[in-house]
DNA sequence: ATGAAAGCGCTAACAG
DNA sequence: CTGTTAGCGCTTTCAT
């Protein structure tokens, strides 16, 4: 408590009259030491305000207690609510995270992430759904620290997320159930399609729920975003620009993209959801307060299951860190509704 | 490139005819190497795949190259862009990003951030904006690590942020330029205000601009809210459902919120701006889709800027950690109009 | 320009 | 139950 110093293990050891190992012990709860010397160390530790270094002790015994977060965006709904997901749980069990914002999701190839910025400083990676190369996975896979990916799958690893072409289909079905024949889709991107599966799983799922109701999806009402509210706002510019009929309901394949379909819209006066229902995937923050029907996930969930396998990994049980498929949730809202026509 | 053995500085040494001093001059790109041997050792360290191991170096050296981040919440959006600008500077100057989410400006007081959590784990710290204790605050001033705080003042720290008061002023003086007399409040919460001055700072600059303009607050327009669309909806409801007459504008302390009022306002039929006026501050990613008039701030060059003089003072330039009080922009879009009556 | 050697602070056998 | 001792891998005088 006391003193600018910093105490070593030395110190306490010689304070407590006994030897650094003793000290090591005592302090990590190990057995094989008196419970009065035990208390003594202890008591000399916090009145010399003693904190192992954790350098000195990585060094010793190769473990960092560290693990790591490979996101492409930290700024963005499921990125931030996945993070704090795996911070709380870490926290939790006293790990520490250590954050990889790549700034895109394959966007400058030139700050690769590879393996020296994961060797020696991390015990397990989580790997936020994003387009790594093949190179940049076989660095990672050679590290041989467990791995988990969370929100798309990553060749190679165990991933959690939701199940996403079935949930794009639950979205989809909602809307055929209550009677649309002519929708819309508003897409993620495709550029990164090879790596970035989540857009394909999604486009799947609407799809085959189109097909097995005899509909085909029809071009002129397939529409590109890229998951973000301002690029909602471009795709619904174009569909409302387009000159062919409009669908009576859209299907988004993320919350904020319908938001920005929303916002369009209702500058243009088309109601919702009387001349248009509008569906996304997420449960965005914004989709409950904007009255939007969605189907729902849980980021946050998806990062402490991730955080947990790996720790009990670290633990030692051997197959911690598998699968999960997590459960997604229709939420109906106002913005679904039967066609007006 | 080869082995799965990780190779250490004395396998380079050996492999390079050197000693270990000189492969780490190498390495570093010291002085007092001759170039060949300069060469041939990066040679051999590349083939081998030689990365230093972190925990060595620090323990060596006493310096992490690591630099913390404290935040209450990375999920939201302030703190996500931070978080994103300080990771940006940070990677660029090889520095490691280690992050704490208290989760909660001052929830969880059992999991107090003490200085154990600092100590030789990281070179410096950024404190975004959250109530700290007074003990806390000791403990983090004791490390004597070098500080910084964002996106509001923390008693003893330098920080980088807008002038709150004056962005808020702003944002009423808009109002007033308009021909509002009747505004309304929707402001943050208070139970943090000791040490989370924001909300005050920014109610302030809305009062003293209304004072000066001949006008005061009025109790039954102030509605607090917590900076969130969520409560923004919330508050919204309970200014609409009150019996007194309506202003003519809103102002609100946050686009969040400003956000949840308009999301209110449609679904009451109140139209923007011709019945009411909503001006916010922050500018959101949602408020250009949206459409809302706001103050804007750009957090992710707060966190840059942060990290910025944290990495000078830690390269040995003294009092390159400062007082940083950024621009703040008025942005006209179309959610604020002369009143209609 | 290069090398030898003493740490940095902790852990993990191995003895006792 | 406790102590001794040899590292962990790198940096840094101090010599040469």
């Amino acid at each position: 408590m006391r003193g600018l110093m910093v105490a070593s293990i030395e110190d306490v050891a010689a304070a407590a009259k006994v030897s650094t190992a003793t000290v090591s012990r005592a302090i990590r709860g190990l057995p094989r030491v008196s419970p009065v010397t035990r208390a003594r160390i202890l008591a000399v530790a916090d009145d010399l305000g003693y904190v192992a270094s954790p350098s000195a002790s990585t060094l010793a015994t190769g473990r960092t207690r560290t693990i790591g977060v490979l996101a492409p965006f930290v700024d963005r709904w499921y990125f931030g609510r996945v993070i704090e997901g795996v911070e709380q749980e870490l926290r939790e069990h006293s790990y520490n995270l250590l954050l990889f914002s790549l700034g895109g999701y394959a966007s400058d190839r030139q700050r690769l992430f590879n393996r020296n910025m994961v060797r020696k400083q991390m015990d397990a990676l989580v790997v936020l759904c994003l387009s790594l190369s093949d190179q940049e996975l076989e660095q990672l896979h050679r590290t041989e620290i467990p791995l988990v990916a969370v929100g798309g799958p990553v060749s190679g690893c165990s991933s959690v997320r939701i199940d996403d072409s079935l949930a794009a289909a639950a979205a989809t079905q909602h809307l055929l159930d209550l009677g649309h024949r002519d929708i819309g889709h508003l897409h993620g991107g495709w550029e990164d399609q090879l790596n970035f599966t989540v857009p394909g799983l999604r486009t799947e799922g609407f799809e085959s729920t189109l097909h097995a109701a005899g509909l085909g999806p029809r071009s002129e009402w397939e529409v590109e975003g890229d998951y973000t509210v301002r690029n909602g706002v471009r795709a619904a510019v174009r569909l409302f620009d387009s000159p062919s009929p409009m669908p009576t309901a859209v299907f988004c394949a993320s919350d904020e993209m319908a938001l920005g379909l929303m916002f369009e819209a209702r500058r243009r006066g088309i109601r919702i959801p009387e001349d248009l229902s509008i569906i996304g995937i997420d449960d965005h923050e914004f989709s409950e307060p904007a009255g939007l029907t969605t189907v729902g996930q849980d980021p946050t969930a998806h990062g402490s299951i991730a955080a947990r396998m790996l720790i009990a990994e670290l633990a030692g049980k051997t197959g911690a860190v598998r699968d999960s498929v997590v459960a997604h949730q229709l939420i109906v809202r106002g913005t679904t509704a039967p066609p007006c026509r």
